[in-house]
DNA sequence: GATGAAATACCCCCGAG
DNA sequence: CTCGGGGGTATTTCATC
């Protein structure tokens, strides 16, 4: 943007893709603050991106019914709930049941064990993270969910030792 | 426990490893509620799970203490910060590294792309769930954290096309 | 769109049951 | 452990620039 008064009519450089909303570097501030504590109150916010609290309160709001925050929660130990042990399992779908990406995900995000599905290219189709009180708990969500589907091909399971989670992001 | 009556002196039995702060049912409807909503005003909490206010903020504080909930964050869509592309990276760690569990993910955590570290048990060692902006993005943070690093044997990343959380929980 | 002030609602410490 | 009341504060709305 250095030439900019050469040309009268020249290409302009709209940014790419900016169907969203638009974030600036004020908002942005206003995530990170909010990723790593949802609940600060707006006054304290406001003070720390450097605005009014009436601004701030109005530029969240925006934030909210843009979808750009999706939500707020707290995060919760699984192993308080009783559920002490986590697990990552691929799972590979059947050939007929590839590509329909309907049921079978539909039913297994219901599942309260289910903390997390991803959708993955690759030798697996589903990644799913689940939270269980035991490996007995286990062994039966997998039989009762996934080997009884006849939509699931191959299932492999992996005991999780340890997750973190980057405050707030994703 | 049908013939208490019978002896006098029997095996008392203890509640199994209830170590951890005990969590009644109206712990687990707070929970519930925080997790769904973490920005829900005390008085509202409170009658949601039949308690006084006070009581309620007593509770959610002991909580908050006791290490039951972790924290209080925002959910972020990251394609609203450009971060359109996630994957998840499969690390298998180096033969001299592996049981060392120190310096790599110590250094992997602190990436801004890093949304989610998984230590499983398995062919793999660790899942990396990242989020960058491109494809291009991508291959260097693969190359530059992973494939450079001396600990790190195989790498294996695959595209996430959905990626959907349970709310609250995990 | 950002700001400042006023009305409302809420939080939180306290004592009591 | 649980329940109410009063001081103090944050949130929200409105009018203005």
């Amino acid at each position: 943007m250095a030439d900019d008064r050469s040309t009268g009519a020249r290409f302009v450089p709209v940014p790419p893709k900016k169907l969203r909303p638009e974030v600036d570097p004020v908002d942005r501030a206003i995530l990170h603050e909010l990723a790593e504590d949802a609940r600060i109150t707006n006054a304290a916010l406001a003070q720390k991106v450097g605005i009014a609290p009436s601004t701030c309160l109005l530029r969240v709001r925006a934030l909210r019914e843009s979808g750009v925050i999706r939500g707020f929660h707290a995060d919760i130990d699984p192993a308080a709930l009783g559920h002490d042990l986590q697990a990552m399992i691929a799972v590979k779908l059947a050939a007929h049941a590839r590509g329909s990406m309907g049921p079978f995900v539909a039913r297994i995000r219901r599942q309260p064990e289910v903390l997390d599905v991803y959708f993955v290219a690759g030798a697996d189709d589903y990644l799913l993270h689940v939270a269980v009180a035991s490996t007995a708990a286990l062994r039966e969500f997998v039989a009762e969910h996934l080997s009884r589907d006849p939509d699931v091909g191959l299932t492999e399971t992996s005991l999780i030792f340890e997750h973190t989670r980057a405050a707030g992001r994703s």
